[in-house]
RNA sequence: GGCGGCGUAGCCAAGUGGACCAAGGCAACGGUUUGCAAAACCGUCAUUCACGGGUUCGAAUCCCGUCGCCGCCUCCA
């Protein structure tokens, strides 16, 4: 029974989708005017987990997640520039340029991280008529207002306002950041449409004559576009509460008069040395920074270790990010890569015969334990300690020898492809495969071991050394066993 | 000032009042295996959950207070 906890209502609850056996989901997603940095890494990543469990369990999944590339300002909703806009002109290209430059990094650095795309990716400039026609409603509504080209949101019409985020209008009239503005009823009313100036570059017709969107109606257009006026679940990154989702939750709720959403998931922000990793703060790192190595990290960060460090903790807990935690999940992650390849290596020339009962004992035992961490709020660190308990005891069961039957290798198989590969996603068809090679560097090495060998025999154990030290440092790893010298390409080195 | 969260072993990190004298990973130490490595396994590693009270038959988990840290109230995943 899958519980998640409701920003909204502050609890654990009991998962209900809407329509039975359908649930729709909706992520607030990038501005696509900068590369994606690790923060967006453990967002997507936390989400892509909730939604490969919802899948799991059986539910038909629709998942919208938004691509912003109009009105997302650089200041608060009524000061500033339009951040793509910005980079357009910085970079003097179309600002269209620059929202398809970094839409596509932006999913090649998801796609590294075994982040599935979602169903729908609209983007907010493609979206232009949908959000005028919500922004008409509010009008007509009376929850909107117009002053000289531009339409605010009128939160005094709206006396739920306030609720997801905890705070009162009479609060906000107090708190030391939001200004009272000549052309707003309310320091709290927030831009619904924007005039465009002469210089700007993006304008659209309106009824209010050329313009373009505020930046949070896009969520609510476009969410309801594709997911109907009630929805399952919106998640985002916990610091869009106040204004971002407050906002969505007013323009449709003030439009449609029905609830909006069900269930409002929110995960915590990444830090880097314990302070919030941040644009304003100039202490982010960008994923291609970090797969690459260079500076901040220096050391190229596999994406699958990035990926298994983010599931590590829960979503809703802040991650701090330093390479002493990123090493240790790295190894954390590569023993469980190990015993994949040692059962995938070993399905063949395995003896035949059903699972015994200690295999199946386990696999019963960790598929319930695993669901369980699962089911409670999509805790993937439970999850992942049991991938690992579970990987302890496949490997002591290989070690001797006795217990395990072709069946029995497969069936461990499937449980990693399943709750580690369908799930979480940490295993993949790559997982139990040595890194691919040109077919003359195989050779090669396997003739350089074939000499080493002969060096073993006779006794010349420095040498052999040698030449393994000289390996590894050329990224080759060699194992030596009773059936003979082993290798593979290293995972993550440079090559 | 208002709202919210956190403080669990050397480090990272789960833990929804009772099977917790607290998962899992990393590190460390001892051992098995190995010519040596690597990999893997076994054992040791928090009688205790920031601190002080309280509620309860029972608390890391609930309540109050203290200290420390962080986030939101501007843009941010």
């Amino acid at each position: 029974m899958l519980k998640v906890y409701n920003s909204l209502t502050r609890r654990l609850e009991q998962f209900e989708p809407l329509h039975e056996g359908f649930v729709g989901i909706y992520v607030c997603g990038p501005t696509v005017y900068g590369h994606s940095h690790v923060g967006h890494a453990k967002s997507y990543v936390s989400f892509d987990a909730v939604v490969r469990y919802l899948r799991f369990l059986g539910y038909r999944v629709r998942y919208v997640q938004n691509i912003t590339d109009v009105g997302h300002l650089t200041d608060d909703a009524d000061a500033g520039e339009d951040k793509v806009d910005v980079k357009a002109r910085q970079m003097g290209v179309a600002p269209m340029e620059v929202a398809q430059l970094y839409t596509r990094s932006y999913f090649e650095d998801m796609d590294a991280l075994n982040v599935q795309r979602p169903d729908i990716s609209p983007c907010a400039s493609g979206h232009i008529p949908e959000q005028i026609a919500l922004i008409r409603k509010l009008v007509d509504g009376g929850h909107a207002y117009e002053v000289d080209g531009a339409v605010y949101f009128d939160v005094q019409s709206f006396p739920e306002y306030g609720r997801l985020s905890g705070r009162n209008l009479d609060e906000l009239l107090e708190g030391t950041r939001v200004e009272a503005r000549g052309d707003k009823r309310h320091p709290a009313d927030f831009a619904l449409w924007k005039k465009s100036e002469p210089g700007h570059i993006m304008r659209w017709d309106s009824p209010w004559g050329v313009g373009y969107p505020g930046w949070h109606i896009e969520c609510s257009a476009m969410s309801m576009a594709y997911l109907g006026e009630t929805f399952d679940i919106h998640g985002g990154g916990i610091e869009n509460i106040f204004p971002h989702h407050e906002d969505e939750i007013a323009q449709a709720e003030a439009a449609t008069g029905q609830q909006f959403v069900r269930y409002w998931l929110h995960n915590n922000m990444v830090t880097v040395d314990g302070q919030k990793m941040g644009k304003s703060l100039g202490n982010f790192i960008t994923l291609k920074d970090a797969f690459a190595g260079r500076p901040p990290l220096d050391t190229p960060i596999r994406p699958m270790v990035m990926r298994y460090f983010i599931l590590t903790s829960h979503y809703r807990s802040p991650l701090d990010f330093s390479m002493g935690a990123l090493e240790a999940a790295g190894k954390g992650l590569e023993r469980i890569e190990n015993a994949v390849r040692r059962v995938r290596e070993s399905l063949r020339g395995t003896v035949e015969g059903a699972p015994s009962g200690q295999i199946q004992q386990l696999l019963d035992e960790t598929r319930e334990k695993f669901l369980a961490e699962m089911d409670n709020d999509f805790n993937t660190a439970g999850a992942i300690g049991e991938m690992s308990a579970f990987t302890r005891e496949v490997n002591r069961l290989m070690d001797e020898g006795d217990a395990v039957t072709r069946d029995g290798l497969e069936a461990v198989n499937q449980l990693y492809e399943q709750l580690g590969g369908q799930v979480l996603g940490i295993v993949t068809d790559e997982s139990g495969r040595a890194v691919e090679s040109a077919g003359i560097e195989s050779d090669l090495v396997d003739a350089m071991l074939e000499v080493r060998e002969d060096l073993r025999k006779a006794g010349h154990y420095e040498l052999a050394d040698g030449v393994r030290r000289r390996l590894s440092k050329l990224g080759v790893q060699v194992k030596d066993s009773a059936d003979g010298p082993t290798w593979r390409f290293k995972k993550g080195a440079p090559s």
